[in-house]
DNA sequence: CGTAAATTTGAATGGATTCAAACGTGGTGG
DNA sequence: CCACCACGTTTGAATCCATTCAAATTTACG
């Protein structure tokens, strides 16, 4: 973390609270009702690392000690996993508003994954020992905690339901459904075509064959940072009838 | 729940604590620690219903309210997601120990899966009222919720890379694998051909075509309720060299 | 501007699906 | 007790989809 091309900023100002993107934050929505200013929580919140990433920098690694949550504020992470034979499979593609690293907070010792920026990621590294601290001084962070986990496994259930079942035409129209979907704007990240292939489980040639194919068709159009789509044909691809 | 051929009893005795398999409990667990005897936790616990459900019966539906977590103590559960064009899949295999029905807890309305016992399944299903009851009392159990989280999270994890990743003999492999390993008894779970192929994302005749094909090769011995495997072959299907 | 990486495309192969039919097994009622 | 039906399983044959291996092409970037 934090090494060349990344820009770091450190919580410790007022301004904590004034950047909009914190607003889906746990840690800050629960500071925020009960105040800040207490107990050594001035101390705890300077270790939090607030972080910009560009595309292609991993926040953590497969197996690597898990002693760090990441909250993301904007961007894509993808979570891959490695079959001990070398295989890459992308499990869960993460958004602003969610938790990465969830599995240190259930007393894994390893993370589970491998977590990588898919587009300019900005997020808070958030070390256990700050949770750990700010729970024994009366913090409760469970509700908020609950929803980012079970947001987790909806994005699990995804992969394994939308991603993983079907042709691989429709597995390709969901998955650009679910990009355009969690962008807002209307273009989406652009995936290269190795990870297209290891999020829907097919090769790297059928993930190009098919992109090509769709923007022969006219379901997509652009490349290279952003990627428009035809939203309303691939909702008819990736449902068959 | 509750209906023909389910044996109910309620947890309001002292034996409460008397089964062995209740150790793995969250609720038991927690209460254990801090002694039972206070406000109105008795009452409390007359809601929780301990029930033995026959296989093929369902816990809970898909889109139903979400009421209730189910915290298991024998057996094995299956999590069904169905399309809305009505193709099925088995997203997570629940063994003793594990909670079925979290997303109750993370604030859905609604189910995410249908819960259906695959074997003799042992279960206690807790009311949200008596969880949001306990906690207001100062309970806390959100040590033991985030072990279970994350165990659902891992399973699912597993469906994506170990059964949706390879080829449909290295997944049933895999599969097999899975089932003895969670049993610790000689044998396993018998899951019917539409089951396998369900978990594993291929069709019931694949999957029939492949058991036969274990079986003529002595992977497999067995069937009816209990299956016995041939572990060390199984381990060199499944991952490929 | 040149090299490395990513993408595209082709052709042959192989694996899984689909549709169909046959088989076995358990349960029900005559 | 046996005939019969429902349901799960097995198996075959044709087809289709996706993979693999290979080569060509484009793109990114120092």
């Amino acid at each position: 973390m934090a090494t060349r091309g990344s820009v770091v900023r450190i919580c410790r100002t007022s301004t904590l609270f004034a950047d909009g993107r914190c607003a889906s934050c746990v840690i800050r929505n629960t500071l925020e009702r009960k105040r800040l200013q207490e107990e050594g929580l001035q101390s705890a919140l300077l270790r939090i690392d607030n972080t910009s990433l560009p595309p292609k920098r991993t926040l953590y690694r497969q197996d690597a000690p898990a002693d760090a949550l990441y909250s993301l504020r904007q961007g894509t992470v993808k979570l891959v996993r490695e079959t001990p034979t070398g295989e890459k499979r992308i499990v869960r593609l993460l958004k602003a508003g969610d938790l990465a690293g969830l599995e240190a907070l259930a007393g894994a010792d390893r993370y589970r994954h491998t977590a990588t920026a898919v587009d300019v990621v900005d997020c808070c590294r958030i070390p256990l020992p700050v949770i750990a601290h700010m729970e024994a001084a009366g913090r409760d962070f469970s509700v908020e905690l609950r929803k980012r986990w079970q947001s987790n496994l909806d994005e699990a259930d995804s992969f394994i339901t939308a991603f993983a079942s079907g042709t691989a035409e429709q597995r390709l129209a969901r998955l650009l459904l679910k990009l355009i979907e969690q962008h807002s704007t209307p273009g989406c990240v652009s995936l290269t075509r190795s990870d297209i292939g290891a999020a829907l489980g097919v090769s790297m040639e059928t993930a190009s064959r098919l992109m090509a194919d769709f923007r022969r068709r006219g379901l997509i159009h652009g490349g290279g940072r952003s990627l428009e789509c035809d939203a309303a044909a691939l909702r008819d691809l990736a449902n068959p009838r």
